[in-house]
DNA sequence: TTATTTCTTTCCAACTCGGAAAGTGATGGC
DNA sequence: GCCATCACTTTCCGAGTTGGAAAGAAATAA
């Protein structure tokens, strides 16, 4: 076994489900996102906020009925990023198909 | 999406690690876990110990050349728990078959 | 102008992590 | 028998993370 090379930006808990929840979307819009997860305003805010520094989540923002609203969007890097992640856990995990 | 249920006993990277070693194996040394996960020894014995609280993992004991020494295996309700885990993160990462 | 919405930042208490150091128990060597 | 050594285990401690509440900030509604 190779030693695990987990991407611990990603590997926690709520950023790996924001990961997850973002990865098959084009966006999320904030509540939402907080919502799905169960989270107050702040702990959403403070990880993408981290995901957003590690390049992973870019975001929009914009108005909607004259109030500010934000969506969330897997950046190129943070797609690829969360890809490698769940590639290793599966690797650890000893599902990836081996090569013919 | 399902809220994520994650085993927060298992999701830590060391002791995913220390499962998804153990996982295909009858039963593995202390010191050679310890030397695969790279870490000391007294964090390996607190995180088996934590395995263990959790009823992951069992332990045989016994001396080899008079020097006594101690193997971790996986019991049944570790096995499991670290299947569910697995597929968990399959689901999350929408990898996991759908069935027909 | 004040209230409200929608985040963001600060504050704080709880928890986890890892390694070093100290401790334990069982030999091995002399 | 006695001290050293091995194989862990437990304690100690500093560092980092987490989450929610409360306080802020910025924009718009009323």
């Amino acid at each position: 076994m190779t030693r695990a090379r987990f991407d611990t930006v990603i590997h926690a808990p709520n950023r790996l489900q924001i990961c997850a929840f973002l990865s098959p979307l084009q966006e999320a819009e904030f509540q939402v996102l907080r919502d799905e997860l169960h989270v107050s305003d702040s702990v959403l805010s403070k990880h993408l906020k981290q995901l957003e520094e590690a390049g992973y989540v870019r975001f929009r923002k914009s108005a909607v009925n004259g109030r500010q609203r934000m969506w969330a969007t897997l950046t190129t890097s943070g797609r690829k990023a969360f890809a490698s992640h769940i590639e290793e856990l599966q690797r650890l995990a000893g599902v990836a198909a081996k090569p013919s």
